[in-house]
DNA sequence: TGATATTTAATTTAACACAATTTAATTGTT
DNA sequence: AACAATTAAATTGTGTTAAATTAAATATCA
């Protein structure tokens, strides 16, 4: 019935629904990002540059907790697709400034509908959906 | 204070916590990991592998969420480890065969260990911890 | 001040994961 | 028996990530 290796089961982790979780969200989003054509991480590059309008990289990392390791291949395709510029700062040459551009700020109406469309995907309560936002939130505050 | 893009804002969405969440959660592993030589997909994979002892690749991504583009390298692998055979079956030469070897199985009491450690470095409560859980698994049941 | 070390920021590289396609084996239909 | 449809795994190409590297700025101290 039970074992000593009982703890190593899948179903006894908590990280394994986790990682599915993540994953089967992402690839849920992918119909809707391709009519944008946008990867789920550059979509939410997109998010922190519609609100902020203006980045240096090493900010935009805090932001989305990616590091310029990713940033860097993905922001040249953003600045590809003409969402966004790549400058070097002035003051620091060390820094490269991202600013979004009019046909990134354009996108975002595009991209109105889809939080919409993804929570009729996920289809959870408004409780289960407002106590998992919660205890992810605690979870990063604590990993950090 | 509040526009009518507010919807895409990050802090709105629930799929970005969830995101960062499973890549923080992996990141933490690493260093436990790295003692046993596994990735974190090779470590589920092999928690899989403990519980089941033989499985085909169907099976495997099916129990693992992950297809065979992901498998077949990641089973080479481990197979290169030493850690599981790969054998294609007799009745139905499309099927492979994965059974775990002695070495294999020795490496479970290692992984023991582990568990316990990511309990302490994700410092969620009881209650929050079964609560994400559960709320996790309604999810995954929902978009499957 | 000038030389050297340290820190900081981004890029590059290599490994891994995933989506889409291809190949191979089996089953079903006529 | 022949052909189409289905199933299983492997392969290929793209994107993401960790680790190492390069470049720039700042700090230390002779």
């Amino acid at each position: 019935m039970s074992d000593k290796y009982d703890i190593l089961k899948l179903k006894n982790q908590l990280c394994f629904p986790l990682y599915v979780s993540a994953k089967e969200v992402v690839r849920l989003y992918k119909p809707f990002l391709d009519e944008l054509d946008l990867t789920y991480t550059q979509y939410i590059t997109m998010m922190a540059m519609w609100e902020h309008k203006t980045c240096n990289v090493k900010e935009l990392g805090e932001i989305l907790f990616l590091d310029s390791g990713t940033l860097t291949p993905l922001l040249k395709k953003l600045e590809d697709k003409g969402l966004i510029t790549r400058t070097r700062s002035k003051e620091d040459e060390r820094n490269l400034i991202v600013n979004i551009t009019q046909k990134g700020m354009t996108l975002a109406d595009k991209a109105m509908e889809i939080p919409g469309k993804m929570e009729g995907c996920v289809k959870l309560s408004k409780e289960d959906a407002e106590c998992l936002y919660k205890i992810l939130h605690k979870l990063i505050d604590n990993v950090q």
